[in-house]
DNA sequence: AGAATCCCTATAGCCACTATAGAGTCAAGA
DNA sequence: TCTTGACTCTATAGTGGCTATAGGGATTCT
């Protein structure tokens, strides 16, 4: 069974444009061709894209998930190399929550410095953002 | 008082190549030249630097910052449109905190599927990740 | 036969920078 | 005076992960 680029595409939920870049990019080997010139997927191609796809939904680089298909074509290889990559993806995450929660209130902070029923030039929220240090958003 | 670009650089805590992105963004003004052609910066053209860096600093995008510096230039008007700017952004940072916790819970799920000790062809994280939803990562 | 839908390549755009190449300017030291 | 080195200039390309467009060819439906 072989399948044109948006089929292929509709199987794994994205772009046809998407599939034409992870072959660019090296995530995907070039397809058969057919006579017209058209590229025709098998079964284990679309299978390969969709596990792109899956790995992408869980906002893995395309450099990490090039790493994973490395991993498939040495299946009797030990796995903690991809638990490890697992594992720092997760510690890439929280760092990211991380940060957002600070900029969170940090946000918080200068929102509560105006109700908005001010002048513009008297909008303490303004004020915060210059470049003057006495206006921080820091805790307080 | 005047600077040269690195001096405003270094006093918004920037590189020199940003800041002549943000005039071609059209985010600062074209500054006066010196007769050898270097950008002189005011001191309120420096401040308005380092407004948009503070800016940056809480992750606005230069859309969001071109629009609060042209209600700087209205400084008798409401400050209504400032404060909804903030709770827009607040809004899109908390959007992004929990599509990020949702992520991790996935990843999560996914990492307590393997211990590391496997081989590859037996990992099921990576047999979570291929396209079959048999094996997804929904709670569980 | 014609229209609609698919597919092809090549290229540019998104965001907010960052980096590079190749040249010019300027202040301080020998 | 000459040179060195730090700074500056413009123009252009690269980052990541796509998305969109132009301008054509292939296939399929009616």
């Amino acid at each position: 069974m072989s399948y044109k680029i948006g089929e292929a595409a509709r199987l794994a939920g994205c772009k046809v444009e998407t599939v034409r870049y992870y072959e660019q990019m090296g995530l995907l080997p070039a397809p058969a061709r057919s006579e017209g010139n058209f590229r025709l997927y098998s079964d284990s191609q679309v299978e390969q894209l969709s596990f792109i796809r899956h790995c992408r939904s869980l906002d893995m680089s395309l450099e990490n998930i090039r790493e994973l298909l490395q991993f498939r074509e040495m299946p009797s290889k030990s796995c903690a190399g991809i638990n490890q990559l697992i594992d720092e993806h997760i510690d890439c995450v929280e760092s990211r929550m991380d940060a957002l929660q600070q900029l969170r209130q940090q946000l918080r902070n200068l929102r509560n410095r105006c109700s908005g029923e001010r002048s513009i030039e008297s909008c303490k929220i303004l004020h915060g953002l210059t470049g003057c240090p006495c206006h921080s958003t820091e805790a307080g």
